[in-house]
RNA sequence: GGGAGUUUAGCUCAGCUGGUUCAGAGCAUCUGCCUUACAAGCAGAGGGUCACUGGUUCGAACCCAGUAACUCCCA
């Protein structure tokens, strides 16, 4: 192999991607080994890549490659879900760029299309998540309106229903009046908009019994004595009012008690009500109630049984109850209603206003509250074993902050609308009777009978019966997905749940927590009696460096596959994870990206060194204690990296890792081992470190799997075999770790960072070699670190003395002390400037610790191994106090 | 309006049960080096009132109370 001179990402994924598919490495079958299971969330079928997708499908890759890597059967069941509303809207808008209009078309005709639609673009995303690496089990690749995943929303629906909790009612629903649909309150986003506030005056009648003299028995509705104000931002509604209610306690408005007023334009007369609901010190504290058209008002409507106005029809337009502007756009008809009231006399002011509006997270439509017949789910009954699974720790959420709002969410749950008001989906399976009654089956021909039987009507025909148009809601799906992708609801005993169930971590954005991951803990339990999963872990929403969440409209997001264009496939997995610390929202910038590839660039590097040297058998092994050192070190870098995965700390794991590689092996191990220029190396070094970079590979396989799989087949790491490969080589284990050489090599390091610096200060070049020997107080034998601390100092003599040096350059490491012969007088002036700028920061030291151990409360209170520690340090500052005194004092003589 | 969270270096974040050097890392910055693995590099350096104010404690970035700013969720 040829060795380009920076690592080239483009010319190895796509050849180890394929590679690693045509050996079924990815592949998943039960066996006898402890499965590791995650279900990917089923990305919309609509979309395409987004860097919310790459975060959360590179934290599941990690996470499954690691445990492949850990002797696990790891699996991961791939999919998309069919994200009803927004296919549809697709569906509908590629029809109309044919010319085709949906109402043209019959319900088969029109899923039709839709299926073209979705064998057509439907796998996009899922192409994409390979070009980041993704290793799926791509056999297992499911979407929510399979047959059989279809079925079992069937089976589930009629299943809750005779339980009764699903039901039928008229509820308050968000209605997007542009997909012409329900939407859950989830799919509502709420922006603060700038609006206007209408101040508008209806005229208080005077009821006859209050009209004393004859004389003035005028018509009631001329005898408009004064009026009252609202305020409301929607002017256009008040044709659907039904009262006027204020505050029984609001003083300014008793004379109005028991009064009836008009509403401007259309003269329709209705009461003042008096609740205390309405808030005194907002707008005019007269508020009008509109109970179709306002979910507060609609409560209020029930309270005092007030009729139920629609002005609109299902596409926001007005009909023909409102009386006036039936037909005009609801928005269009603010306009115009200003208009007509301010002709009419009856508009006092517009004044500015900010509130917050519900916006279709689908169509960006402003959502209109609206009445209307929906199928229900009832959730309280199931909220409570889901939210015990979480309480008692048998679902772990991951970080735990998320329990206390996972919490009052269930603990404050509400119905679930399942109904959509589309074609694309599992159509309800509710059959309505001629009679107006329903029943609810798996198909027609069971409907069929079971309407035989409710009705007693033997006579019944299939055409007498009329499904529910509508579809459920996707979700109603989706939080089937654990089970039904393993075909647990058709066949619940099959091999497949039976070993994968439940499976191991789910990672997904917190924004889902309740209207996904909640609802499969709900279905988890009453179909399988367990959980769906046993840890969830939740990633931030990336945002731009500017805190900005990253959206199309902002235009803010990078496409994440020219960022995999230009960092690679591992450049950017690693620039991604180094900026996501669990449950915080990332800050993403680019330039990780670009620190992932230099990484993967400073490893292609080390490899290439490694690649180029000769080996001679003659030689004897100069490191053996550099071999030793690195060796612990690896180990003890395995046992963090070990401990940050156990805590779903993957920032923190990589971290660990790229400083192992970088600073561990490429700064200290290699620059200690490495012969001298065209010079060969010895055959016990040579092996050690090709055995080490292996291990190097497979640790920071999970991270960079192309990059790790392009080395490991190199010829360098001999012959393998066709299905030796990195992917599937298993975790080194940790070995004991000799703690003391680590930590006499942290003060070689001290030593050889201190000669440095010396070269640094006193302008030695790095090529002149020194002099160098050391009064050992210490128990380090720096014999032993001789040739390491030679190589990486250049240095020519080394020795151990029993005396302080003359005419040296000195310094402390530990309580060791140094000298560096030099040539040139040292200015004493700078020297004891120094000495004593060290012993002024020994004494603060040692006062501040003597400050503890003689205070009696300090040794009273304190445990025992801190009160050991505080006098480890005073010994230690004190040795050194030493030392530098007698510097001090050999100066002045 | 109710609830939750965050605030540590220029940026992004660690800092575990309060106790090792009056706080660490990566990036960025500055200084010196093109020392044949790597200038996507090497060797160094600077940079912090741990948001603020009190309290508890022998001891507080950490615990408690309050304040402020920001973020999210719900209304």
């Amino acid at each position: 192999m040829s060795i380009a001179k920076t690592y080239l990402p483009k010319e190895t994924e796509e050849k180890w991607y394929s590679y690693w598919l045509k050996h079924d490495f990815f592949k998943s079958v039960p066996d006898e080994r402890e499965p590791y299971t995650i279900v990917i969330p089923p990305p919309n079928v609509t979309g395409v890549l987004h860097m919310g997708h790459m975060l959360n499908n590179t934290i599941q890759d990690v996470l499954v490659r690691r445990a492949r890597m850990k002797g696990k059967n790891a699996c991961w069941v791939p999919g998309t879900d069919h994200a009803s509303i927004a296919t549809e809207a697709k569906v509908v808008a590629m029809l109309k760029e044919r010319g085709i209009s949906k109402a043209d078309l019959t319900r088969p005709e029109f899923l039709a299309f839709a299926w073209e639609w979705k064998e057509k673009y439907g796998g996009i995303i899922l192409e994409q998540l390979k070009k980041l690496g993704a290793s799926c089990d791509w056999d297992r690749t499911k979407f929510t309106m399979d047959e059989d995943l279809s079925e079992a929303v069937i089976d589930t629906f009629i299943h809750l229903h005779k339980k009764g909790l699903i039901y039928r009612g008229i509820r308050m629903v968000n209605w997007d009046p542009q997909s012409k649909t329900a939407v859950s309150d989830e799919e509502v986003i709420r922006k603060e908009v700038n609006q206007k506030l209408y101040y508008i005056r209806y005229a208080v009648s005077s009821p006859k019994s209050e009209v004393q003299g004859q004389d003035s028995a005028l018509d009631s509705k001329l005898q408009t004595s004064n009026y009252l104000t609202i305020a409301t931002t929607r002017p256009e509604t008040i044709m659907a009012d039904s009262a006027i209610c204020i505050n029984p306690n609001d003083e300014r408005y008793v004379h109005l008690h028991g009064k009836k007023v008009f509403i401007p334009l259309i003269n329709r007369e209705i009461p003042v009500i008096l609740d205390e609901y309405v808030t005194m010190d907002f707008g005019t504290g007269c508020l009008k109630v509109t109970p179709a058209h306002d979910l507060n008002d609609y409560e209020l409507g029930q309270r005092h049984n007030l009729p139920v106005i629609d002005i609109l029809n299902d596409d926001g337009t007005l009909n023909d109850k409102a009386q006036i502007l039936v037909g005009v756009d609801r928005f269009a008809a603010r306009k115009k209603i200003a208009v007509l009231l301010e002709e009419a006399g009856a508009l006092e002011k517009v004044e500015d206003y900010k509130s917050q509006i519900g916006f279709s997270e689908r169509t960006d439509a402003v959502i209109e509250p609206k009445l209307s017949m929906q199928w229900f789910c009832q959730m309280a009954e199931m909220a409570k074993p889901a939210l015990d699974y979480v309480l008692n720790g048998e679902i772990k959420l991951i970080p735990d902050k998320f329990i206390n709002t996972y919490r009052h969410w269930m603990e404050n749950v509400r119905d679930w609308n399942i109904s959509r008001q589309l074609w694309w989906g599992q159509q309800i399976p509710a059959w309505y009777l001629p009679n107006g009654e329903f029943v609810i089956a798996k198909n027609a021909e069971e409907a069929l009978v079971e309407a035989k039987l409710k009705t007693q009507n033997p006579e019944l025909k299939a055409e007498d019966l009329t499904q529910d148009p509508d579809v459920v809601d996707t979700w109603f799906s989706s939080w089937l997905w654990p089970i039904s992708v393993f075909g647990g609801f058709k066949d619940p005993n099959n091999a497949d749940i039976n070993y994968y169930y439940p499976t191991n971590d789910l990672v997904t954005a917190p924004e889902i927590l309740f209207f996904w991951v909640a609802r499969m803990i709900m279905a988890g339990h009453e179909f399988r009696g367990e959980v769906p999963f046993k840890n969830v872990y939740l990633t931030g929403i990336v945002r731009d460096k500017l805190g900005r969440k990253m959206s199309k409209s902002l235009g803010n997001s990078p496409n994440p596959l020219d960022l995999i264009d230009t960092y690679g496939a591992d450049g950017v997995r690693v620039g991604m994870l180094l900026c996501s610390p669990a449950g915080n929202d990332l800050m993403f910038d680019e330039s990780y990206c670009k620190q992932g590839s230099g990484f993967a660039n400073k490893i292609w590097n080390a490899f290439k060194l490694v690649k180029g040297w000769e080996v001679d058998d003659t030689l004897a092994n100069p490191n053996t204690i550099a071999i030793e050192w690195f060796g612990n070190r690896f180990d003890q870098a395995l046992g963090q990296i070990e401990d940050n995965f156990a805590q779903y700390r993957l920032s923190e794991a990589l971290m660990d890792t790229y400083k192992l590689v970088w600073d561990d092996f490429c700064a200290w191990y290699l620059e200690m081992i490495k012969p001298v220029y065209q010079h060969p190396i010895d055959r016990a070094t040579y092996t050690a470190t090709i055995q080490f970079f292996e291990n190097i590979l497979k640790v920071l396989h999970p991270f960079m799997p192309f990059l790790t799989e392009e080395l490991w087949h190199d010829e360098l790491f001999g012959e393998r075999a066709e299905n030796d490969c990195c992917i599937v080589a298993q975790l080194p284990i940790i070995g004991e770790i000799n703690a003391r050489l680590l930590a006499d090599v942290e003060i070689v390091k001290e030593v050889i960072a201190a000669i440095r610096n010396t070269r640094k200060t006193k302008q030695i070049a790095d090529k002149e070699p020194l002099e160098l020997f050391v009064k050992a107080n210490s128990g380090i034998n720096y014999l032993e670190y001789q040739a390491i601390i030679a190589r990486l100092g250049n240095i020519s003599q080394f020795s151990e003395v029993a005396d302080k040096v003359n005419g040296a350059i000195s310094f402390l490491a530990s309580t060791d002390e140094f000298y560096v012969p030099f040539k040139e007088e040292i200015d004493p002036v700078a020297e004891r400037a120094r000495l004593e700028k060290e012993k002024d920061y020994l004494l603060g030291f040692l006062k501040s610790v003597n400050a503890k151990l003689n205070n009696e409360r300090f040794m009273s209170n304190a445990k025992p191994e801190i009160i050991e520690i505080e006098k480890r340090k005073k010994a230690d500052a004190e040795a050194k106090l030493q030392i530098i005194q007698k510097a001090l004092d050999d100066l002045a003589d």
